[in-house]
Formats: structure tokens, sequence, C-alpha cells
DNA sequence: GCATAAAATGTAATCGTTTACATTTGCCTA
DNA sequence: TAGGCAAATGTAAACGATTACATTTTATGC
């Protein structure tokens, strides 16, 4: 491959006037430069982005850390990555890290390999106590979790998400008081705190209303549309039947759906469904779904935001959780319940 | 930071020799292997991934250019990709670059920069002519494509695929079959040549049939949902009315079925539709939608190797395109025609 | 105990950039 | 035209690892 030296071989100059010739081309005369820039052309030259990166300590990329390529949830996210990481210079580099494989300790060293400038993580973080990410001060590199929370008891990170615990409430909420008292929840996976967090919501709001606590019940779903599928067919072989199920997210409450007709029984007619995301088949599910949206653009731009401020000013460096603000959309997946 | 040096310091020997001790221990005693590991705990020394792979020449790094995060599709080719690659000792970093953007410039930057020792392109190449990639000799690092095709006018490059010219042809000769006449396609966007392929497919399988030519009609659905919606809209609005739509993919596909219905038409009792791809949706839909099955997680593993056969020896480095096999998943959503 | 081979370690160059500092060139003014 | 200053360019030292080669230490056989 040709380097710097042999462009400026070329050229007959030195590689520091090539250098300067790319990162600072006003330092240099126009004669030169145009000596430079048809070696450049000649060559067909291009700089090792290695070498500059790890002369330079900076790499101008930041990380993302997803679950899973694939969920539909994250296409909004990361367009406001991508568009906020675009006008900022930065390149943006995915990382697919499934949920279970996720600990301390593997982001601890992406961290500490210093192929980013920055991370932000779109997933929980479950088994802590990994020195790198108790204290602002010993992180190598800024990183932002999105999305989801953090569990406060040994550390702390900088983050963006709606409040997942109010918004739980709120859907569950609706279908009290669109009559409802018999409603089941279907979960995620322990180690997703955003899921633990929706659950405790909705524990709240069925505490709030008078609903005896036999009609408190919460099936593992397993984030996915069979695990939901299964966790309903068992909600539905009780008695009595629920006659709501909230999902922890959209993808769960079309398992959720599908299963709930196959049984032979109607949405909503006999059973309501809300979900959790608004994803973009929300509102094509038959019937469109009920769920709480949140604002995924506006929490990538931020959660970007966040790390670049982090990177360019060190000592900027916080771990306050950002709240956005969510919605429930109603659509017709949910029926008042009236007996 | 912590460098090798400090380490090296610390433990009281040179730099080379902790250098062997992470990469080759076998080479260095007990007694100063030992030394070295309690300093390189003590100093909580990490190697600098980018000193070492600059240094190397080598990142150990596979970059897998996709579309769109959040497209369900790549869910399972991106599985096959993962688990092979860490089989290999490899690590995956995806990109996402929107269609739109995706030129061969682009790539060829990409190619360039050195950030990764191979690419997965899981995404079409339209603009073509780019000198980076014609032919295999002039590629810095090797290049594969994975479910997409290539257009084959100025350049060609290695590829996994099913055959989706034959697979189009056969769920439109399955959708004759049936009785249906009027057929219509609900097709993507010019660029992604992997559309273009399953149009032709369609407009083989409609020659082959009898009908008359006026029935052909393709329409564009942009590859979204409320693209084909539209789309849909449009040849509904027809008369005589297709009696089925075959859409380039199941995102589509969802999206046609949601329009009809909204239309107060059944699937498939008025008309049939059927996708292509299988996502993981396709099963749940309303009625369950019949499409034509890839192997993505077979295609992600046999990308990943065809491309790291290419690292290891450059010499194996070739443009066939290899052709794995697809299936028609036949469920719900096509009616016999009868009339 | 000595010669010799093998194993362990050290020395220093190298990868391709950037950049602080030194030097040269060009220009302007007195 | 000398002197001075700014602009342009060159020189060489980093950055942190790896590795060919040189050197030292250890083990082995007689």
């Amino acid at each position: 491959m040709v380097s710097i030296n042999h462009v400026a071989e070329i050229a007959g100059v030195s590689n520091a006037t090539v250098s300067r010739c790319i990162n600072d081309p006003l330092k240099v005369s126009k004669r030169t430069r145009a000596k430079v820039q048809s070696a450049i052309a000649d060559t067909g030259y291009t700089a090792n982005t290695l070498a500059r990166s790890f002369r330079r300590g900076k790499t101008n990329m930041i990380m993302v850390v997803i679950p899973s390529v694939g969920d539909p949830f994250f296409t909004l996210v990361m367009e406001g990555i991508r568009a906020a990481a675009k006008r900022c210079g930065y390149t943006i580099m995915i990382n697919e890290t499934q949920l279970s494989d996720l600990n301390a300790d593997e982001i601890g060293a992406m961290m500490v390999s210093r192929q980013a400038d920055g991370i932000i993580l779109l997933a929980s973080l479950s088994p802590f106590g990994n020195a790198m990410l108790s204290g602002t001060s010993n992180r190598p590199i800024p990183i932002v979790i999105g999305c989801e929370t953090v569990s406060s008891d040994l550390a702390s990170l900088p983050s963006v998400h709606i409040d997942n615990v109010g918004a739980a409430k709120e859907a569950t909420e609706y279908l009290i008081s669109q009559g409802h008292r018999n409603v089941s929840f279907i979960s995620g996976p322990e180690s997703s705190l955003l899921t633990k967090d929706r659950e405790y919501g909705y524990l709240k709001g069925m505490l709030a209303s008078k609903t005896t606590s036999e009609y408190v019940q919460i099936e593992d779903g397993g984030m996915s549309i069979h695990g939901s599928a299964k966790a309903t067919r068992k909600l539905l072989s009780q008695r009595p039947r629920p006659t709501a199920i909230f999902c922890a997210n959209d993808e769960m409450a079309m398992g959720a759906i599908h299963e709930i007709k196959n049984q032979g029984l109607s949405v909503p007619g006999d059973i309501s469904v809300i979900g959790f995301d608004d994803i973009r088949y929300a509102e094509i599910t038959d019937p469109p779904l009920t769920t709480i949206y949140q604002p995924a653009e506006e929490i990538g731009e931020r959660v970007f935001y966040r790390v670049l401020r982090s990177i360019e000013d060190a000592g900027a460096d916080d771990d306050m959780a950002e709240i956005v603000p969510h919605k429930l959309i109603i659509r017709k997946s949910v029926k008042k319940f009236d007996r």
C-alpha cells in the first residue's frame, strides 16, 4: 500500500508537508499543494486510518451496542444517532451483542480497546461491579445508556430514556379506566432492567386500582414472539381468564394477539392487548395496537450529544438520567370491558 | 493510559518480554511470566488495540454493511455471521448505510481505510465503475456480497445468495397454479438489484403462463410498509382488480395485507398475497403469510467463510456467485381462485 | 568443569502518521 | 541591500505495539 512517504517522495517534498496538505491545507503554498495533490492522485494514496487514529489517540468513531440487529425498535433510535453523528463528523459503528453475552467485563474491554471515542449502550447492563463503570473518573472512554435504565445499587451511568415505570403505570391505568380488572403482564427476561421497570409500573398501576391481588399476574415472554405466545397460552388457560394483557413490548404484543386469535378468541372483543414502544408494525397489526410511544429518534440524538459532550470535555461527565416524554397511543386493541 | 513499557518497567523486564508474555507465553520462563502477570494485574494494563492492529497490519475485524438496523430479515443472517466469526476469532462491526447513500466510492473508502480485514455487503451496490471493485487484484481488502446480487455489466463480486429470479418465478407460478391470472407485483426501489431480479422472475412466471399481458402490473412499494400500502391502494383501484399480489418482501406484504383489509376486502378471500424472505413475522400475520424462505443463517455463515478464505489466502479470491436453495413456504394468505 | 546447544531475554528497528521545533525561503522596509 | 519577520518547509521524535536479530542465561553431555 502506498504511504505518505511515497507521496512525499514523488511530490518532492517531505512527508510533513504532505500531512499538512491533507490536514491543514492553508499552511502550505499553492504551488506545493498542487504538486502534492497530483502526487496523491497519481498514487491513489489514502491515509491509513489505523495509523492516524493511533497517532492522534482519537478515532472519531462512536460505538453503539445493540442487543439485536433486526429489532425494529432500533431503526429510529439509530436514525437519530446517525444524523447527529454525521453533523458532527463522527462515524457510527454498531456492535451487536446478544443480551445474554452482555456483561460489564465485555463492555469494559470495549471501552479500553480504544477503538472508539465513546460508547452508546442501547441495552441494559446487569451484572455490575466492574470498576471501569463505577466512577466517572476511571472510565477510559465515555459511555451513555439509551432507552434502557441502569441499576442504581452499585453504580450509575449517564442515560437518556423515558420514564418506564410511569409509562407502564399509565398503560395499566388506561386498561383499568376501560373497566378491566383482571389484567396480566407479559414480561421480558430478568437481564433487561427496562423490562423490570415496566413490570414495576404495572404493579403500581394494579395496586392503585382496587383490583384484588389474585388478578395480578406476570408471565415471562422472553421478549420474543414465541415466548409471548407461550405465556399467553398459559394466561388464557387460567380461570378466571384475564380480560386484558399488557406486554412489555410490541413484539410480544404481536405474539399475544396471534395466540389469542389462534384460540378462537378476538382482540379486543374477548381480550384487550396493549404493547410498548410503538414500532412501525404497531399500526398495521390486526387490530392496530394500542401502545406506548417512545420518542426514539430524539433519544438517539440526545444520547449522541451526551457522549459527544463527554468526549470533548471530560469534565462534563455526569451520571444524570435524562428523561424524555412518552405518550400513550390509543388504537384499537383495547375495548371497554363491561359486565 | 498504561502502556506496555510501564508494565515492563514495573516487572523489571523489557517490553519485548511483556509482549511475548501476552502473545506467546510459552516463550517466556515461568518465573518472569509470573512477574509480568502480576505487573499487568497491578497496573490494569490492556493492550492498545489500535497500536497493535496498526503494527500487525491486521484488525481481526470484519465489517458488515447493512442498509438498516431494524430490518427483521437481518437477524438470522447476522446470527450466522456472528457465530462463524466467533469460532474464527473475528469481531464483527456493523455499518448501517442507508440504501440511498450507498455507492461504490463510499465502499471503496471503507475498503481502503484498513479498519477491517474484510467486508460483507448485505446490500446492493448500484452505481458501479469504481476501479477498486472491478478486479480481484486491486481490492485492498476482500469484499463479499450476501443476499443481494450484483450487476454483472461492469464488474462482479463474490456473492452468496439464493436464485432470486427462480424463486420469484416459482412464487408466481404457484399463484398461477392456484388459478390466478391477474397477478400484480409490488417492487422495491431501482437501487436494489435483488428486487429487480425478483421483478424479473415475476415477469418470467407471468410470461410462462397464458395470462394476457394486461394483467402484468408492477407498482413500486419502496420496500416499506407505507409505500406498499400506497401501491396496493393503486392496484385495488384498477378494474379488473388483481386477484393476487406478489410482494418483493414480507414487510411490503404486511403493508399490502393491511391495506386490503382496510378497504373491507379479505385476504385471501378476495385477494391472495405472497411475500418474500420469511421473516419472523410471516407466521403471525393474519392470515399467516405464504412466502419464500431464504436460508438466512446459512447465507451468513457462508458469506463469512468466503471472506475469511480471501483474507487468509489472497489468491483464493474469486468472483463466483454461490447459490443457496430457497423454499416456498405455503401458509394461508393464498387461496385457490375459481370463477 | 568445559564446550556447546537451547532457551530466555534484551536491543532496536519498524509500522504510517502527526507535530514540536529547527531551518530555510520569500517578502518588505529602511 | 541588509535586516527582520512571517510564511513555508524540513527534521526528527513521538505514539504503543511487534519482531528480527543479538546477547545472555541455563541446561546438557562428556
